[in-house]
DNA sequence: GTACTGATTTTCT
DNA sequence: GAAAATCAGTACC
């Protein structure tokens, strides 16, 4: 799928090529520890942004999945840039494409994602961003073109298999 | 290419 | 008070 940002400064997407699945009664999930002022979100109804702030800088992205109550998400990982290169180039202070959008932090500052985007629905298109099945010029991959591994940057669960990317790609933040 | 380190601040106990 | 779903820069190979 894709992942589609809107504001006045421009429109910036990208295609979804890694990300990492937290689940129910997962250690590794923010969930796991309860509701709390932070996570709330992720308890909430499936296809919101479930936005939090990292190491006390950078935002991460999460498309919440699981039915309201369970607290289950995906978490956006890395994104192939489709839209809005040079505003993304922009922001990011780099010109490389392939290090736009190749990890959590990243790929939020190039589309300009942040913590007032928390809760924010991605299947209605009115709102700042939302996420997309399909774009022109780009082909859903093959069940046999998804790498499964383990999740990065965890301490815990961390040989649970939960971390998917598109076999090849260069946009991922790590092979 | 890998390995290590510092930056920075919210969050919860 | 410690941990944290990260990143950029540096050193070294």
């Amino acid at each position: 799928m894709f992942l589609v940002h809107r504001e006045e400064e421009g429109t910036t997407a990208g295609r979804i090529v890694e990300d990492e699945a937290y689940v129910e009664h997962d250690q590794a999930a923010h969930s796991s520890i309860g509701m709390t002022g932070r996570n709330r979100v992720l308890f909430g109804p499936p296809g919101h942004a479930y936005v939090f702030l990292s190491y006390g800088m950078h935002s991460c992205v999460n498309a919440v999945t699981g039915r309201e109550g369970k607290g289950e998400a995906v978490l956006l990982r890395a994104l192939e840039p489709v839209q809005g290169i040079g505003l993304m180039q922009a922001r990011r202070k780099t010109e490389k494409v392939t290090s736009l959008c190749s990890g959590p932090g990243k790929l939020t500052q190039a589309l300009h994602i942040t913590l007032q985007h928390n809760g924010v629905s991605l299947t209605e298109n009115s709102l700042q961003i939302w996420s997309a099945d399909s774009m022109p010029g780009y082909e859903p991959p093959n069940e046999d073109e998804i790498v499964q591994t383990t999740r990065i940057g965890i301490s815990k669960s961390k040989d649970l298999p939960f971390r998917f990317y598109i076999k090849g790609s260069r946009f991922v933040s790590r092979k």
